[in-house]
DNA sequence: GGATACATGTAATGAGTTACATGATTCC
DNA sequence: GGAATCATGTAACTCATTACATGTATCC
C-alpha cells in the first residue's frame, strides 16, 4: 500500500509522468525514505490503472505511457494519509547492528561504529543542502526529518565510540 | 540474512533457547529494531541447523527444541558484523508520510504531525527507562540509538507543526 | 555507426505477514 | 475441569530484489 501511496503522491504533486519518470524520482530524494525499483513500479501502475486510481495516456515515443492521478486516486491518497494509522515498524540494519554490538570485542565494535559515524555524517551534509534549498515543495519536510535523524545517528555513533573506549 | 544474524546474536549473548523463547525476545526490546514473528523464526532455525550454525537439543517438555550457537555460527555472525557493508536502505512510513505532507491542507498535515509527535514522545519515554537501567548487556546501545532517534522525530514533528502554522 | 539514455516489461527468488492448525503442561 | 501459557509448525499471500530480456530515440 505504501508504494502505491508514494506513486500517487508523486503524480499528485509533480504532475503526470511515466513509469520511467517515477522510477527516476524514486532513485532521487524519495530514495532516502522509500526505495523501489522499476520492476516493482511498472506492475503496480498497471494495477492502479485497473483500480481507476490513475489514467493512462499510451503511445508516447518509445512506447512511453504517461500516467495521471484521477479524483479517485487523490481521494485514496488523502484517506490513507488522514485516516489510517501509520505502521511504525522499524527495520533498520544500523539499529540491528547496534543491538548486536556487545557480541564483538570493544575494538571491533568501535570500528563498526566509526564507519556508521562517517556514513551518516556524510548523509547529514547532503540532506542539509536539500533543506537549504528551502520549501520548493516536495521533499522539504522529509529532508528535514532525514537530516535530524542522520544527525541523531551520527551523534549516537560518537557517543558509542566514547562509551566503548572506556571498556 | 538479518533475521539470521539477529537470531545468532540472541543465542550468542542470552545463551541457548527455543524458537518460542526467541520469538518472545523479538516481541520485547528487539522489536524496536527488527521485528519477526514465530512463523518466520521456526523455519529459519531449521535452515540454520541444516547449515551447521546452531545445534539442536530436541525432546524437551511439550516438544520443546533448544537451540545453541555453534562455533561456525559465531564465526558467521562476527564476519557479518565486521566484514559486510550494512544496508542503509530506509523504509519508514513516518518518513514517507512526511514526504507526502504537501499534498494535504496545512490543517490536516498539522494533525498528522501532531499524532507522530505524541507517539514518538511516548516511545522516547519508554526507551529512556531502558537506557536508565544501564549497561546490563544486550539492547543497551540499541536503546540509546532508539532514544536519540525517537527524540529526533518528535522534535521534527514539533518543528513541522510550527512550520505548518505559518502557512 | 555506436554509445547513451529512454522506456517497458517478466521471471525467479527471497523476505515478511496473516491466518490456520494442533497439542502439552501448568496454574487455579 | 477450564483457562492460560508454552510450544511448534504450515499455507497462502503480499511485498521486494535481482536478473533477464527487448526495443526506440537521440546525441556525437
Amino acid at each position: 500500500m505504501s508504494l502505491r501511496m508514494a506513486l500517487l503522491g508523486l503524480l499528485a504533486s509533480a504532475g503526470p509522468g511515466s513509469g520511467y519518470d517515477l522510477a527516476r524520482e524514486f532513485s532521487g530524494s524519495l530514495n532516502q525514505v522509500w526505495a523501489a525499483g522499476h520492476s516493482q513500479i511498472y506492475p503496480e501502475l498497471t494495477r492502479m490503472a485497473e483500480a481507476g486510481l490513475v489514467d493512462v495516456a499510451p503511445d508516447g515515443p518509445r512506447g512511453r505511457r504517461s500516467y495521471s492521478i484521477t479524483d479517485a486516486g487523490r481521494e485514496d491518497l488523502r484517506t490513507w494519509l488522514t485516516r489510517t494509522e501509520p505502521s511504525r515498524a522499524v527495520r533498520s540494519e544500523t539499529a540491528l547492528r547496534a543491538f548486536l554490538l556487545p557480541v564483538l570485542e570493544p575494538e571491533q565494535a568501535a570500528d563498526l561504529v566509526r564507519r556508521e559515524l562517517e556514513v551518516f555524517h556524510q548523509r547529514a551534509a547532503e540532506l542539509a543542502k536539500i533543506v537549504d534549498r528551502g520549501r520548493d515543495g516536495f521533499g522539504y519536510y522529509a529532508a528535514e526529518l532525514g537530516l535530524r535523524q542522520a544527525k541523531a545517528i551520527s551523534e549516537w555513533a560518537q557517543w558509542a565510540a566514547d562509551e566503548l573506549k572506556g571498556e
